[in-house]
Formats: C-alpha cells, structure tokens, sequence
RNA sequence: GGCCCCGUAGCGCAGUUGGUUAGCGCGCCGCCCUGUCACGGCGGAGGCCGCGGGUUCGAGUCCCGUCGGGGUCGCCA
C-alpha cells in the first residue's frame, strides 16, 4: 500500500509517529507561509500542515496526493472539536501530487457555504465526483453492508446462491421486455429478464430447495422517480414450503436489515387482508404511519336523495381542521382529483359549531347531516371528503386523498417504520379491467392474473367456479406506504395449473408455447414451493433515509432511460446493424415470390 | 401518451408592467497573507439567457414550435 495509516483513523494515540497518508484535497487554507490541507479519503478527513510555501500553492481542490508526515497534537486552542481527527494534524515533510485535477464541474467538498444542491444531471454526468462525497458514498456504502446482511442470514439458512441468465426468452409478466438481436439466428431475439421468475422455479423443481440471489432486473417501461429501466431484487425460493415459512424467512431478513440503521424491527409484523386493506386506506400498499381511514358511507346514504351519492360506493376522508381552507385551496382539491381521472372530489365542512357547510350539505337529507360527523368520525372544524361511484376507482381516489392530507396536514410520523404484510390478494381479475387499464391480458379469457400465472390458488377446489372472488397464497411486504417485497406460493400440480389457465382463457397450446420448458419441468416431480422478491434499490433507498432509488445505484440511468455519463443508449454503425441482425426479416414474413 | 414546473457564467440562483452595459453567492485565475478549519484581503476572467420561428421601434422577459431535465397521471411488482 502506498499508505501506511488511514487518514480518518488518526488520533492522540498516533503523536510522535511518521506516516504516510494518500488521498485527495479536500480543501486547502493558505495562509503563505503555512497553509493546512484537508486530507480526504475513504475513512476520513486529516488536516494536513504544509511550510513549504511552493509546495501548498500549487496544490488545488482534488488534487490526489500522497504526504509523508509526524502526527502531532495541534497547538492549544487549535483542536477542532467537529472532527473525529480534530485533536491533532500531520507535518508534511514529504508531499507527492499523484496526480492533478482540472477544475472542477462542481463543488466536492460539502458543508461549506457553496449554498444550493447541484443539480442531478450534473451529478449524474459526473458520478465518480458525486461520489466522492460522504453522502453519496456513504449510501453505496451502506447498500454493500445490505447485501451482506441478507447474504449473512441467507446463507447461515442453507440458501444457495445461484446466477441466472440475464440473455434469455420472454417471460409471462406485465412489462415491457428489453430486447437483444441474436447475431447467430438473424430473426430472432434475447429477452433481458424482468425478474428470474421461471428459473428460481426451474432451480426448485432442480431439487436447490432453497434458492437466492441479487438479481438484476429489466424493465422497458416509462420512467418516474422511483423506477429505473434496470433495477435489484433479492429473489428468493424455496421448496416444500407454505406462506407461513416464507414470511418467517423475510421477516428474518428485514430485521437484520434494519438493525443495520439501529432500528429494531418487531416480528412477526401485522398482516392485513388485501381486502380489508383497500377498504381502510384505498390501497394495496397502505402507509400505517398515519390514520385517517377511509369511512364506508354507503350504507348510511342508502335513502340519499343526492343523486352523485346514488352509487355502488360511497366512501369519505376526513382532512383535520380542513374547514377553514380557503375556497381556492378547495378548488384545487377539484383539480387534483381530475388529474386522477375523478369527476372531481365531493366535500363537507364542519363548521366550528358543528353546523355543515359546502355544496353537499345542501343536497343531503336533515337526518343525513345529523349524524354523519359522527359517522365518518368528525369533529368542529374538520372537512369531509367524499367518494361516490365504482368500488375500486373511488377508494382508490379516497386513498389517494388521504396521502395527500397526511402530507399536508402532517399526519405523517417520519420516525415510524410501518410494516405491514398484505395477505390474500385476488388470484384474479377481470381481464376487461387489465384491458381497460392498457395492461396486456396473458390469454384471451374474462380473466388475468394478478400475480402471475403460477400462483396458486389458497382455494384449490372451488377457484374456477367463482374466479372473481379466489384468494391467491400471495402476500406484499409494505413499509411506510411502499410495497417493498412481494411473493407467492406457486403452483406444482398440473392439474391446478391447466385450471387456472383454463380461467385465463389460455388453451393448452398457447400455454405450451408461451412457457412449455416451465410446464414440461413440472412433469417430473416438481416439489410444492413458493418464494419473494424484494425490491432491493427501494429497501436501501429507505434505509438510507432517501426518496429516490437513484441515490442507492451506482450509475443510475435519468429519465427517459439515458445515462448521462456514458451518453447511452447511443447509435451503432451500419456494420454493428448489419451483424447484429436487427433488420433481419423472419422467413415466414418473407413474400413467396421474393 | 396526457397534464404541470424548470432551462440565464463551471455550480446554485436573481432578473420589475418588454427598455440602454444581464446581476448575486460559491467556484475558477493572479497577487498578498505563519494557526486556519465556511480562513481572510486586493484584483481579474468567464454568458448564443437551451434551440428555431413570431409579435414589437426594442425580447432573458410576451406568443408558437422544438429539444433537454424534473414531477405527476396512464403504464409498470
């Protein structure tokens, strides 16, 4: 090593010895006949005093350098108390410029008075920078230590570790795949994975009984904030298992994870239903960090006169102390519902007297205004928003609004950690819905998974009698309003499995063609198994306290799936298109006469 | 794909009802400075105001288009 000690790890107790440091100027103080470095590497920040007047004036921010020097205990009056090596500094009698730094893009060093954040594309563009700051580092840093973590638990488990195809066949799931020209079958193309799926099956019918790995994943779909085109999950398998096995084993996992921030995560973590899930908070994915539950009112405005509150759901929020928002603020919450496709958002106040105002009131019975402060739970000078319509769309709408009340009443306890498993989910929904919802129906039947395909049914007798009402063995993990892991108990009988395709509308052949190597493994003793995967750039994203996944990647791509660093995706040559085989025409496409 | 916001010096930003020479902080360059740690002092350089068109006597500012970035809904485990 070019370094004797570690910059950082200088103390009182080193005083007297000569060592030798490497890394980077992190700031210089030049005061002509001395001047002080801020020695920055990996472990930590040294002052650094140089007499050489020649030598400290030619130094420049990130210069790389390596200094010989005494440690010695800084003059009285002169220790500075904000720095775990504030005590002492180290006298140059040796400095060597490994190697010098062109100004810089933007400003390194934080903390200083440089004011406002550098923006991310110029972070991104230049991430060895970026990253060479604590806080970007450190959160690469501590994704190592969550990949350890789960290793750690995983393999104490007997787990195998295993590295499957990312060049590979189309998978049977929602997204978009990237797709691969293959050189030697002009025609024909590589799918990138959008998760190992079907070969942490194939490894269980393998006999690997129990399977992980760090998977990376592809995606080709629109970005946002907390997607990226290619993205981590820890994928997990296991055989002879049921769902009970597999939450112990997450549980397991997500608490040596959190321990790793000092939080000591209680298990077994509460389980609601799906269903009861999307009747109190309007969601799959409820953040329990708040209350504000959503109230059934359909019952109560069974008789309503009110024509809008005629519907199949009538479902209402209450915003604290939301009375007393001015009109605008009201007619912004308009505007914020039809941007989510409602017709707009129904609302009552309670005004300080317990009298109710807004357009509703009007339109409601005497009887229904009586109680229904007391219904939804209410109190003076609170506001009522109300749901009316389809079941789904509007707790949907409703869940929706109470986020946003949460966010701006400050309902929301930032210290909690809010767990919660989401058990039970529908195996099935109508495939008119997926349609509806642009989704691409797998099978030409009234219905599509909700999972996948191969999810089993909990009901195994009675599930294609009454589709839209079987419950899957499929469960979400949830933290803080975020969907954090999600797995199944997978079908192994082919009997079940020619069922629920039967339900899907998928005839034999078409299964056969969409995933036969799948269904023709299970031909031969496929054992009863089930698995999760966790979403693993959201996970380190929250436990470094960060709201974009971005933080938690290396290089991550910015929208519109762009690398600003390596310029990718870029165009190729004439000669790479011609190899590559991407105009290739399939020979069934080809004209007969041609 | 829809909607919203932002593109001004290397970075972060300001720029009035359209008005003459486009500012501020940090950074950068030069000189000075022997105890600083957000060091300090003096001086200096640096701008196609994203791009294209339009309105106007005059556009960083208004309009249209376009490209890039961010957010959101759709989509996406």
């Amino acid at each position: 090593m070019i370094r004797t000690h570690d910059a950082g790890a200088l103390r009182a107790e080193h005083v007297g010895q000569t060592v030798t440091l490497a890394g980077w100027v992190a700031r210089r103080r030049d005061h002509g006949g001395v001047a002080f470095l801020d020695l920055r590497e990996s472990t930590g920040v040294v002052q650094v005093v140089v007499r050489d007047e020649d030598v400290a004036h030619a130094l420049r921010s990130e210069y790389c350098i390596k200094v010989t020097g005494e440690v010695s205990l800084r003059p009285e009056g002169n220790a500075n108390a904000n720095l775990p090596t504030g005590d002492i500094e180290v006298i140059v009698s040796d400095l060597e410029v490994l190697s010098a730094a062109a100004p810089l893009p933007f400003q390194i060093d934080e903390g200083g008075h440089s004011a406002g954040e550098v923006g991310e594309e110029s972070r991104l563009r230049h991430r060895y920078l970026d990253l060479r700051r604590s806080g970007p580092g450190g959160a690469l840093r501590l994704r190592s230590k969550v990949n350890k973590a789960a290793r750690d638990v995983l393999l104490e488990r007997d787990f195998v570790e295993v590295e499957t195809p990312t060049l590979t066949r189309s998978t049977p799931e929602g997204a978009r795949d990237f797709l691969v020209p293959a050189r030697l079958r002009p025609g024909s193309w590589y799918a990138l994975p959008q998760s190992p799926q079907l070969f942490k099956q194939l490894l269980m019918v393998a006999g690997m009984e129990r399977y992980f790995q760090i998977a990376r994943c592809y995606r080709d779909e629109d970005f946002r904030a907390d997607r990226q085109p290619e993205f981590t999950q820890l994928d997990i398998e296991m055989s002879f298992v049921e769902q009970d096995d597999v939450i112990e084993l997450a549980e397991a996992i997500l608490k040596s994870l959190w321990s790793l921030i000092g939080h000591d995560l209680v298990t077994p973590i509460p389980r609601i239903t799906y269903a009861e899930a999307m009747a109190r908070f309007g969601s799959d994915k409820p953040d329990l960090r708040m209350g504000q539950e959503l109230v059934e009112c359909t019952e109560y405005f069974s008789e309503t006169p009110f024509r809008v509150f005629q519907a199949p759901y009538v479902g209402a929020v209450v915003m604290p102390g939301g009375a007393s928002q001015p009109r605008k603020q009201l007619d912004a919450w308009q505007d914020w519902a039809k941007q989510r496709g409602a017709k707009g958002l129904a609302y009552v106040l309670v005004g300080e007297d317990g009298t109710l105002g807004g357009p509703v009131a009007k339109n409601i019975t005497d009887e229904e205004k009586a109680g229904l402060a007391a219904h939804v739970g209410a109190q003076p000078g609170d506001c009522i928003f109300f749901a009316a319509g389809p079941v789904k769309t509007s707790r949907a709408l409703l869940g929706a609004a109470r986020l946003e009340i949460g966010r701006r009443c400050g309902l929301i306890d930032e210290s909690a950690w809010a767990f919660t498993w989401v058990v039970d989910a529908p195996l099935f929904e109508p495939a008119s819905d997926a349609v509806a919802s642009g989704d691409v129906a797998v099978g030409a039947g009234a219905w599509t998974a909700v999972h996948h395909a191969f999810t089993s049914p909990k009901d195994l007798e009675s599930f294609d009698a009454d589709p839209g009402n079987a419950l899957a063995w499929a469960y979400d993990i949830v933290c803080n309003g975020n969907e954090i892991g999600g797995g199944s108990i997978r079908i192994h009988r082919d009997d079940v499995q020619k069922r629920v395709f039967s339900v899907m509308g998928l005839d034999e052949a078409t299964a056969d063609e969409k995933f036969g190597f799948l269904l023709e493994a299970f031909k031969y003793g496929a054992p009863p198994h089930g698995g999760i995967a966790f979403g693993w750039d959201r996970i380190t994203a929250l436990l470094a306290g960060t709201d974009s996944i971005r933080e938690v990647i290396a290089f991550p791509k910015s929208g519109g799936g762009y690398d600003p660093l390596t310029a990718a995706p870029a165009p190729i040559t004439e000669e790479q298109r011609k190899e590559a085989g991407v105009d290739a025409v399939p020979a069934e496409d080809l004209a007969p006469e041609a």
